[in-house]
DNA sequence: ATCATTTTTCATTTATTACTGAAACTTTCT
DNA sequence: AGAAAGTTTCAGTAATAAATGAAAAATGAT
């Protein structure tokens, strides 16, 4: 496969994932361009290879920069900014993980926790009240692996112990 | 909190929570809807509870049995289908898991190793390489850790400690 | 302080995804 | 076989999410 080809598909692919994963065709796009990006590129860099809008581009490259997955950079001599994506791979799942989990799963083991008050004492309230609570812990429970797998003392002993692997 | 709002809260936090991950909102209304009912539903059910059409309600309840999340039971002297949930978190868990693993994680890391074959030597096409080998890796571990995890054997060991620690 | 360049915002447009509802189909009963 | 009850399909419509692009704001050089 010719390397043209190969980012083409890259692209098209990352992007589709993420949108199966509730991000958004774009944010995804754009962070697969820089991911395979030797150099930081410019606003304008992943407008042209995307063909997306100046406010698309925009609103996407901040959206990563609050994921942390994508740095400023200023080039001396330069005056616009350039971007690039932090590209090791343990990294980038720790920051997605960790923003996720922050977003949407905790959250939800916080609502889960309020039906512990619901009130009443008829088969229904109880069964409501077993399902909450079974999914509580659950949800508890991966937000508790999901925390550990995520610290950076973790990460470090799995960083080297992978670079000892290779 | 009353039965009545704690089930409604339920309903929308988890369709919320579905379309977050990709998964569209009825859907998983539809399954917060039976996960917290005592008895199976009926398709009309399921359509007036939720206000959504019987198109909507049929479809969703298939894809839910696709998943495996929900199973048609048939009542004696009654015509019509029912359903009901699978109630068992582990279970619900486990379902969901592979099923994404399944159609999204397997797909992509199967593209990923393509990429392997990307030809050319410049620095451009090393750094794809590695790029694409690395998140192959990473997804193939993840792939790995999931099919350990839900693996029918190891499901059966959770079950069994959870239980124990009741 | 001015002006040229770059970044950000946001009202509007466009694209995508999901839902509706009526018709077609299937099943089961008499 | 015909009718009644129930299920599925799918073309059309609606709702939602994302992108555009032009204007406003910010930046920084002179």
């Amino acid at each position: 496969m010719e390397l043209h080809e190969a980012r083409e598909k890259f692209i098209q692919a990352w992007g589709a994932f993420g949108s199966q994963w509730g991000i958004n065709r774009s944010m995804a796009q754009v962070h697969a361009l820089l991911l395979i990006s030797t150099e930081p590129l410019s606003t304008e860099d992943v407008m042209e290879q995307l063909n997306i809008s100046r406010g698309n581009a925009n609103m996407n490259l901040r959206a990563l920069i609050d994921w942390h997955l994508v740095d400023r950079v200023l080039k001396t001599g330069e005056r616009r900014e350039f971007f690039q994506a932090e590209k090791d791979v343990w990294t980038i799942a720790t920051h997605i993980t960790r923003e996720r989990k922050k977003r949407e799963l905790e959250p939800m083991v916080k609502l889960l926790g309020e039906f512990k008050e619901t009130s009443g004492h008829s088969a229904e309230v109880k069964a409501f009240k077993k399902m909450a609570g079974d999914l509580h812990d659950l949800t508890g429970r991966i937000d508790a692996v999901l925390e550990r797998s995520t610290r950076s003392d973790v990460q470090w002993f799995l960083k080297a112990a992978s670079s000892l692997l290779r």
